[in-house]
DNA sequence: TAATTCTTGTGAAATCCTTCACAGCGTTAC
DNA sequence: GTAACGCTGTGAAGGATTTCACAAGAATTA
């Protein structure tokens, strides 16, 4: 139904939004949400079509309302429950964003193989030893995985992960992952990511 | 020339292809490479089109060739540096991952504004204080800066790079950044693919 | 009241990206 | 020798996504 990247937006223009909702703001027009996610009005107004809720000509979008709309779409009404896989430098940073910041979609347990990280609380939540990492998945009903791992380890942990019955994996490991066509992966590849800022930095200096 | 997303294949191809030729393998069918980068084999030969290199009908690519050729097109002769700017976990992290990996596209320069973080070496990269940013970009001639502060301060950082020469941005903190429409940005948005991945996870449970 | 000026919502066009499909060609099999 | 095979390189088709462009409509102004 809706695609990919238009999800991604929604999820970009909902952090917009609630920052213009603290600084008081009521309504907002296509051309200012735009503006402020790096788009075009045109798009932001696609984008929007996907969500029920109607802007009107004369004073755009009821940021409420759409945040409200926004929330109907990308959360679960239940709630998401999703484990952290991994507690180096990268799933800490990851722990402290996150932890306590969604309530519909919340990182419940965090998992690592060295004894000496286990048996605490970081960031508020609970770290675990890796071979009760399945066990604890289905106890704790959870859909969602991520996977901050070194690459070497990164394919065993997804594999218990979706035997565990996890639906959707975010990798940070640089390595594809082999999983059964049901789950969705999102990877987040750093090496490319910045290979493909070196790349255009010198582009755009070579005056293309 | 060549697209965003074929630059950001090519990457992910040569990860592959190193791993091949550490594996020993000498050539490869385009149709091995699909299945490695998850593509199909048509993707792979037209990414690969971009290069000179030339494969044949009897042996596939031939992975050095292909490793040069790529190298080639993403790296600079002279190589670029790169600054990092935000020494929390997240800045730890990437350095962690980065330094000494790539000669080519080397993080020469670590910065934050504690003072205790300062004038150590984190990973074999100085750490630098933060009112030394611009003189330090350009005094090494740093063109790629990785911002890994908290959101209120990306802003300012982005502006300081910008005006130090910087050329392209990979941005990690949870903002649009405003910079000149020559400097390349690429936003590594955790919170935005963590709800996707909610998101599809969810879809493909209720059977879409 | 009527004209003007904003906007939204959305078909249609345009653009970008991926996949198909096949000619061309070494190699192998017989 | 020649037929059959499997791969590359690429024009062309197909699909997906973005942008254009404009009808429709509410406030504002004269």
């Amino acid at each position: 139904m809706a695609s990919d990247k238009t999800i991604g937006r929604l999820s970009r223009y909902r952090r917009i939004l609630y920052s213009l909702q603290a600084s008081g703001k009521a309504n907002v027009y296509s051309h200012e949400l735009a503006r402020l996610a790096r788009g075009t009005a045109a798009q932001v107004r696609r984008d929007l079509m996907v969500l029920g809720c109607t802007g009107s000509p004369t004073h755009g979008y009821d940021v409420d309302c759409l945040i409200e709309s926004v929330a109907q779409v990308l959360d679960a009404p239940e709630g998401q429950r999703v484990a952290l896989v991994g507690i180096g430098n990268l799933g800490r940073a990851v722990l402290a964003y996150f932890v306590g910041r969604r309530p519909k979609l919340s990182i419940v347990a965090a998992f690592d193989k060295d004894p000496q990280k286990v048996e605490r609380v970081t960031h508020g939540c609970p770290c675990l030893p890796m071979d009760s990492l399945g066990k604890t998945i289905r106890e704790k009903c959870i859909e969602v995985g991520i996977i901050t791992v070194p690459a070497g380890a990164a394919q065993e942990v997804a594999d218990t992960l979706c035997e565990a019955g996890v639906m959707g994996l975010l990798n940070f490991a640089p390595v594809r992952l082999w999983v059964p066509s049901t789950v969705y992966v999102e990877d987040i590849d750093v090496t490319m990511s910045l290979e493909k800022v070196a790349f255009f930095a010198r582009q755009v200096k070579a005056g293309a």
